[in-house]
DNA sequence: ACCTGAACACCGTTCAAGT
DNA sequence: ACCTGAACACCGTTCAAGT
């Protein structure tokens, strides 16, 4: 067969085909990969690096879908509002993928793309009257807690096994909770609500 | 040389290697553990069943050495105390190996002494006046960030690459900031401290 | 440039052979 | 019972050969 007259591949072809195959819950591997797209394994190679860059494609796509027409505009308005768009973002981007998440906790951000929207929260939580270092330390926390939430999505319906003390104030907080992803956006709502108090009241010198 | 006299391996010395490699940020594999304890990678089949076993009982040991020096008092004194003594006892656990996180990420715990700590804390929650569903919200927050925190420990050095512009909000932020240990270790301080204010604002009927 | 297929250096795990 | 070493079914990746 050889070289075909048009290529079978693309790099969206292929990011695309790896997502399809992460969504399903199926190991992502690259023969896998090759036999959804109806391709030796090597060939993939010939459009991308390997394994961690089709990742890292993912990661890119994912994160920037919806800033195809981001400008990057300055940030204006209260901090909190730039903050709640970044969650945002992150949050719908990972609902939807959760057996991404895991995947993408191995390697480092390299993707240029996303490192703008941090900079694009740092430059609001600067302006807003963050100090540079808490800056720093409140993009981490924020991003810790949205790893944190999204590695949650991919969760059980029972986190907890109450079952062997029904009795306890755990149990009795589970019963009245919602379940599954329901659970876990309440969570994680509550647990930005709670962070953007929290930081306001830390900001500034100390 | 076949069976010796006294067996070469025991499961605590399997578990021991197997930490110790771990530790070293080296790659958790087979060959390498058996390299480790001097001996072929299928004799560690003779004493454990594989290994997802090994990190199970990894999880099991450091999750007994923790039980042990907590005795199940029941929670006084405010609410943020017993919080705190949460966070110090899962911050410890894993602190001092950071690339486990990662690799215990992939199963779920249901072990009964960690559940009673997490019974321990919806007491607290619960009569400090967080409704039973704030209660169930307000512990998955803390878990989603340690849990996001505990991953951040594994951070390498440079968590963002803001070489590439260097002007940015960004990279000052970094450049001011500790690095390592002691970055994560500032960053989930902040957080603890943010989160600790902000659910004290949200507590109670809305 | 782009697909193939053989090849390489790895994995985790199994199992018969030896004592 | 317990270690060995060959073997199996996998990986991710490389590369010469073909068009």
């Amino acid at each position: 067969m050889a070289r075909p007259l048009k290529p079978l591949l693309s790099r969206a072809m292929i990011v695309d085909a790896a997502l399809h195959l992460i969504d399903k819950g199926r190991p992502f591997t690259i023969p896998a990969l090759g036999q959804h797209l109806g391709v030796h394994p090597s060939s993939l190679y010939h459009h991308v690096s390997g394994r961690q860059e089709i990742l890292e494609l993912i990661r890119e796509q994912l994160l920037m879908s919806g800033a195809t027409s981001a400008p990057a505009t300055p940030p204006s308005g209260p901090w909190q509002d730039s903050v709640r768009d970044w969650a945002q973002k992150y949050r719908s981007s990972f609902a939807e993928h959760p057996h991404l998440v895991r995947l993408l906790t191995a390697q480092t951000v390299e993707s240029l793309p996303v490192l703008q929207s941090y900079e694009t929260l740092a430059q609001a939580l600067r302006t807003a009257g963050f100090t540079p270092v808490q800056v720093q330390m409140a993009i981490t926390v924020l991003d810790n807690f949205f790893l944190g939430s999204a590695l949650d999505l991919a969760a059980p319906e029972e986190v907890w096994q109450t079952s062997q003390f029904p009795d306890s104030a755990l149990a009795a907080a589970v019963r009245e909770s919602p379940t599954g992803v329901e659970r876990a956006d309440a969570a994680f709502e509550f647990g930005l609500k709670a962070l953007l108090i929290g930081l306001e009241a830390l900001r500034g010198p100390a």
